[in-house]
DNA sequence: GACAAAAATGACATTAATGACAATTTTATC
DNA sequence: GATAAAATTGTCATTAATGTCATTTTTGTC
């Protein structure tokens, strides 16, 4: 399931700082892109195209547009694991930061900005569903991809699926396995 | 969604007791930073631009922009305690956030943007000490002011100050006592 | 299905940009 | 210190974009 991302007029234009008034009439001259809904003719603007659109203007682009696809986060307990997982994860490319604890990881949220984080559920004070809640829960960060890797039970990781994991995996995981989530998970 | 404010080169004009016709022209000028709406050509200025202009011109504050500097991040395990401490500050003016675990503490330490924090030394999963260090050797975060609340023995509050903590306080407190100490805290 | 939140709409009121020029302040020079 | 030159700021009228308002309808949410 790929999810586009979009926004409507009044959140255009907060990230603006105009009236959602003047949105629609940027909108209406084609200066910015965006499609209409059969209803009452809400508009949509996807964040590629409204991005698009910033840059073109030199608008301040607003943090969250900012993740890069190749950004990943590995909140890790252990630095063995971490290392491991990162190993893969640079070699495939990617640009990878490793958190060891729930402040830290929190903190990088906004510092490296990844676009997908794997998540350990089980460290040591900090309880990984409460991190999928808050995730899920902040607009800002609701679109980043979360792989729960995880030596807990089967039922933790259907709990986690249900809670907002994008996938899980079980610990100890295959190199090759971890690679082909995390292409999956990066590509739509 | 990061609410974004922004102001018109009126408002920066009314708020700088000039001319906007002046306005513009500084941002010709580069003096300060604005960007350009795609319409008429108008200008929009962050709000943090703004600050720092006024700062870098030593231009008095205006109150509604102070707020931004009296940001505290309260981050501690109990409901109660946390609405206790922030009951206090808001009392004082200040703009409260509360964290009740490590990760979402790190989270708001971007999008609260706190001046200062409160935090307590031993919560379930969070080691006071390890955020202590973290804030100090983070060039975003160490002039954030740490007042380090707790019920540890006396040794640890000394070890948390010999780390980077602002100040120290013992549970329980007065709240006079917290009052007093935050505005010592955010005087300087 | 019901309710609250949010978007579209049209008409109208505000407000920003602009260029040219006047007034004021700063800087340089003697 | 006085004076001229230069730079900055304010004023004005015009044009066009943007904001506001109240209302209606849709969409999101539970």
């Amino acid at each position: 399931m790929s999810e586009v991302r979009v926004l409507t007029t009044g959140e255009a234009a907060k990230y603006c700082g105009v009236n959602f008034r003047t949105i629609i009439r940027w909108i209406e001259r084609g200066r910015l892109k965006a499609y209409k809904l059969p209803g009452r003719g809400d508009h949509r603007i996807r964040e590629d195209d409204f991005v698009v659109f910033l840059k073109e203007n030199d608008f301040p682009i607003p943090e969250e547009f900012e993740a890069q696809s190749s950004r990943v986060l590995v909140v890790e307990d252990s630095k063995e694991m971490a290392s491991a997982i990162a190993r893969v994860l640079r070699r495939e490319g990617m640009d990878v930061a490793i958190a060891h604890d729930g402040f830290s990881a929190g903190a990088m949220m906004s510092s490296h900005k990844p676009r997908m984080i794997t998540l350990d559920l089980k460290m040591p004070g900090l309880d990984g569903f409460g991190v999928l809640e808050f995730i899920r829960n902040n607009s800002e960060y609701k679109s980043i991809k979360v792989l729960v890797i995880s030596a807990e039970p089967p039922a933790a990781l259907e709990r986690a699926l249900v809670e907002g994991a994008s996938a899980v995996m079980e610990k100890p995981f295959d190199n090759i396995e971890l690679v082909e989530k995390i292409q999956e998970l990066l590509s739509n």
